[in-house]
DNA sequence: TTTTTCATATGACAAATGTCACTTTTTTAT
DNA sequence: ATAAAAAAGTGACATTTGTCATATGAAAAA
C-alpha cells in the first residue's frame, strides 16, 4: 500500500513513516508539512491514501483535501489529529475524507489505513460516538460563500433554534419589524420562502 | 483477536468463521443466529468484538446491540449488514455501535475488524459519505416513543423538508384544514409552538 | 460639508399558521 | 346491524409571518 504523509510537524511524519513502514506492507511515497505540498504531491504519486494533518501553517488540511477531493473524486484522504476538534470533525466528513483518527491511537493508524485503502471509512475511538451529536449542532452550511452579514448570522441561528421574531428581536435588542425586514432578505438571498426551510437548510445544507 | 458472530444465515456464519480464522489471528469463539442469542452469548464470551447482522428473524441486531450495550458499555458490536439501509445506519450510530460495514466489502471485513479493536469506528464504502446526508434526514427521533402515528410521521417529515400546510394537503390527498389540525396535535404532544420548531426538534432530537 | 451608505425602524397589507368547536365519513368491533 | 372509535373535514378567529415602500439617524466617504 502506497501513503502520502502530511504534517507540519517533521519529526511526526518522519517517525511515522518510520514506523508504518516497519508494519510491513505500508510504503511511503513522500512527506510533506504543508497543505500546498500536499496539493502538489497528491497528483505526483497518486498515493492509496493520503495521510494528513489538520492544523498546519499555511493551508489547512482540511482545505488541501477539499482541492484534491475537487480534482480527484475518488483520493482516499485520512485526517490523523492531535485532538477531536468538533468543528474538524463534521467538515472533514462534508468534504468527503475517508476518517479521522486520533494520534493517540497509536496502533490504530496502520490498520486504519488498510481499512480505508479497502475502501471503508475508520473514525477513531471517540470521534464516531460523538458524531450524531455533532452533526445536528450544525450543517455544513458555510455562511460566508453566501454574502450573509454577521448580524444575519446571528438571527439565522436564532430561527433555527426555533424561536419567534419577537423572541428575536427582544434577544437581540430590535424592534421585531427589524427582525422580520433580516429574515426576508435572508430569505431572498437563499432563495428560500419562510423561516421553516431555513431552519431546515441550516440543519440539511451540505454541499 | 476473540469474536463472536450472529447471522441469520447459518452458512453466512460459517464461511465466515472459516475465512476470518484463515487470516490468522482471529479466532471465533462463537456463532449465533438471531438476536436472542446474541444477548445471551455475549457475557458467556464476552468477544473483543460481535459481529452482527440486523435483519434476522425474531429480535433484530440492533435491538440485540441495545441489550448488550445496556449491560456493557465498552462492547464493541459491528455490523455487517447485506445493504445500506438508511434507517440502519443511523439507529447503529444511535445506539453506539462501532461500525456499519457491508457484507460485499468482503476483504474489508478482516481489517475491519482489526480496526474496531483497537477502539476505532468503521462505516464501510458508500456508508460515510451518506453520513451527513443521512443524520440530518433523520436524527435519532424515535417517534414510537411518543404516542405519534403513522400519518402524523408523515407529516412530520414534510414540515421537516420545509412544506407549507397547502403542499402537504395536496401531496398527501388531504385538506388543508386536516393538515392544519394534525399539526397542531403533534405540535401539542411534543409541547412544541409552531412548524419550525418542529423541524428544529427534528432535526436536533438526539438523546 | 455634503453625500452616500448602513443599520434600524414604521405601518400597512396579504398570506400562512395554529387553535377550537363541531360535523361528516369511514372503519372497526360487538 | 348497531354502536363506538378513528380519520378527515369545516368554518371562524386571532396570531404570526413575509413583503414592501418608506423614514430616520449615525457613520463613512466624497
Amino acid at each position: 500500500m502506497n501513503i502520502v504523509i502530511i504534517d507540519d510537524d517533521k519529526l511526526v511524519a518522519v517517525s511515522l513513516k518510520t514506523i508504518l513502514e516497519s508494519t510491513g506492507n505500508i510504503n511511503v511515497l513522500a512527506i510533506g508539512s504543508s497543505g500546498e505540498e500536499a496539493v502538489e504531491l497528491y497528483p505526483v504519486h497518486k498515493p492509496d491514501v493520503m495521510l494528513m494533518d489538520i492544523r498546519m501553517k499555511g493551508m489547512s488540511g482540511l482545505e488541501a483535501g477539499e482541492k484534491i477531493l475537487a480534482s480527484d473524486r475518488s483520493a482516499k484522504i485520512l485526517y490523523l489529529t492531535t485532538f477531536s476538534d468538533d468543528e474538524y470533525i463534521v467538515k472533514a466528513l462534508c468534504i468527503g475524507a475517508k476518517g479521522y483518527i486520533l494520534k493517540q491511537d497509536f496502533e490504530g493508524i496502520a490498520p486504519a489505513l488498510e481499512t480505508v485503502m479497502k475502501g471503508q471509512s475508520v473514525f477513531g475511538g471517540q470521534v464516531a460516538s460523538k458524531l450524531p451529536e455533532l452533526m445536528q449542532n450544525k450543517g455544513c452550511f458555510d455562511f460566508e460563500s453566501y454574502d450573509i452579514g454577521d448580524k444575519e448570522q446571528e438571527i439565522i441561528t436564532l430561527v433555527a433554534k426555533g424561536l419567534s421574531n419577537k423572541e428575536i428581536a427582544s434577544r437581540l435588542f430590535l424592534s421585531e419589524g427589524t427582525v422580520r425586514n433580516y429574515i426576508s432578505s435572508i430569505l431572498e438571498k437563499l432563495t428560500l420562502r419562510d423561516r421553516t426551510q431555513l431552519a431546515v437548510f441550516y440543519y440539511t445544507n451540505i454541499e
